[in-house]
RNA sequence: GGAGAGAUGGCAGAGUGGUCGAUUGCGGCGGUCUUGAAAACCGUUGAGGUGCAAGCCUCCGGGGGUUCGAAUCCCUCUCUCUCCGCCA
């Protein structure tokens, strides 16, 4: 959520900026500095009464002491009135910053100032593009056709064994997937990330740290019995890592790297989008978390897009990349950048990578800090993306790399495959 | 799942009703000494709210209660550890 002194400091600098994310804020920001007047008024009353009924405490203590025992038992009673008040005011202060509360949590991140106005993925910014989409052969299909014609990827097995959205990747398949999965984590931990292995399943407090709650609880999957949320990507347990803690200058930037599976229960999505491997429930995604200084982390949300432009260019993927514009940008994020590779037989994008800056959004939900050289605690910047998303990646490769005798594997994932060509 | 023990500052570990936000040690930071370092010695060192500041308020796992006053007593929840059971 946002801090309250820039709210308090800028109200309509951040009504204009959230109004580039179609959020309409005239109301609520106004409320939100009413409520804190409020708050502090009462905070104000209620410090008071309890400084008056710690001085008569000690002054009773005192008496008793020196057994004036009479003079005790008449400070006592104005107590009785003190507590009376401290009661009352507690309440009322704690249903007012409930009422604060609610209404911050809802408020979405400040958009960057470079993120470009517009409402749908259509007014996107295309900032990029590279690599040369392939003349495929005659006869080229989609990677769901190829997936059962070489038998790697069963997808209605999977709706046997689970539902739809849980493939069963088999053979060549599961071994291109476990290569690439190796691929992306050796890369990343030789560009200076500490690989993670991180639960799978997270408390609520944690979805509440990135934000995935309360909004979009109905988006994971949950255990009632044991109130517990399977991850719908590795930033939750891994940003969580860092929350309530307080880190030190020399410690950044910090760099986590982590593979883990990914549940999403995707409600809603049907139709063309969700063929093949285009949409899952479960899949796969090695993702990279930067915890970073204030002032550097535009530089270092630059350098993370770089490393994963890397990753395709060395797979030999066609990708462009996206800023997205602040009605696509999600509620957490200050700016956004998607990657997408060129899926040759379906003739469309695929998005493989999601980096954002979330600035300091996740850090001052979760108490995410730093001392700064003056001794002051101040809120983190985080950030991550996708290093990546496996399931599309996969989609791709097969598609794009299909010749008559079978998919090329490319070069850089032949020491991981064990094989050249799946055939 | 059953039985027992416990939860205090970065860590270790005192404190069982009255200036205790908390003795002490380690660690961290600053200094003295030293060519430099170590050792030794001195000082400093939790978080949040509010205020120009002095200060005031809150926090000893979470919540509730008793009391003029709670880290300390009571209730409750959660978690950790030990033993037993089960188990990749």
């Amino acid at each position: 959520m946002l801090q309250l002194q820039v709210i308090r400091e800028n109200p309509k600098e951040v009504i204009s900026r959230l109004a580039i994310k179609n959020f309409d804020a005239r109301e609520m920001i106004p409320a939100i500095i009413a409520l804190d007047d409020k708050r502090k008024e009462i905070q104000k009353q209620l410090d008071d009464t309890q400084a008056r009924s710690n001085t008569i405490a000690r002054e009773i203590g005192v008496l008793f002491q020196s057994g004036k025992k009479s003079e005790a038992s008449q400070l006592k009673e104005e107590t009785v009135v003190l507590k009376n008040t401290t009661r009352d005011l507690s309440v009322t202060l704690e249903n007012v910053k409930k009422e604060l509360d609610d209404l911050l949590v809802r408020v979405p991140n400040l958009p960057h100032a470079s993120v470009p106005g517009g409402k749908t993925p259509e007014d996107n910014e295309i900032i990029s593009q590279e690599g040369t989409i392939p003349q495929l052969p005659e006869g080229s299909v989609p990677h769901w056709d190829l997936a059962s014609k070489y038998d790697i990827i069963d997808f209605m097995l999977g709706v046997k064994i689970s539902g739809a959205g849980f493939p069963v990747y088999k053979g060549k398949g599961a071994r291109l997937q476990r290569a690439l999965i190796n691929f992306f984590l050796e890369e990343a931990i030789k560009a200076g990330y500490l690989e993670i292995q991180p639960p799978l399943m997270v408390n609520a407090a944690s979805g509440y740290g990135t934000g995935q709650l309360p909004d979009k609880d109905g988006q994971m999957y949950y255990a009632p019995l044991d109130d517990l949320y399977l991850i719908p990507t590795a930033e939750v347990p891994v940003t969580n890592i860092y929350r309530d803690v307080i880190l030190k200058e020399s410690d950044f930037p910090i760099k986590n790297v982590a593979y883990s599976s990914c549940f999403r229960r995707e409600a809603g999505s049907y139709g063309k989008d969700v063929r093949g491997l285009n949409r899952l429930h479960q899949f796969d995604k090695v993702e990279i978390v930067q915890i970073a200084h204030p002032l550097k982390s535009y530089e270092i949300l630059e350098e993370m897009r770089e490393y994963v432009a890397g990753l395709l260019r060395s797979l030999g993927l066609p990708f462009r990349v996206l800023k997205l514009c602040g009605g696509d940008i999600s509620f957490t994020s200050a700016m956004t950048y998607d990657m997408e590779v060129y899926a040759t037989a379906q003739q469309r994008w695929l998005e493989v990578s999601s980096i954002s800056n979330f600035e300091a959004f996740q850090s001052n939900r979760m108490k995410l800090r730093y001392k700064d050289e003056t001794g002051k605690s101040i809120p983190a910047h985080t950030l991550n993306g996708s290093a990546l998303a496996l399931p599309r990646i996969v989609a791709a490769l097969l598609e794009n790399n299909q010749t008559p005798e079978g998919i090329l594997v490319p070069e850089v994932l032949r020491p991981y495959t064990g094989f050249d060509i799946i055939s």
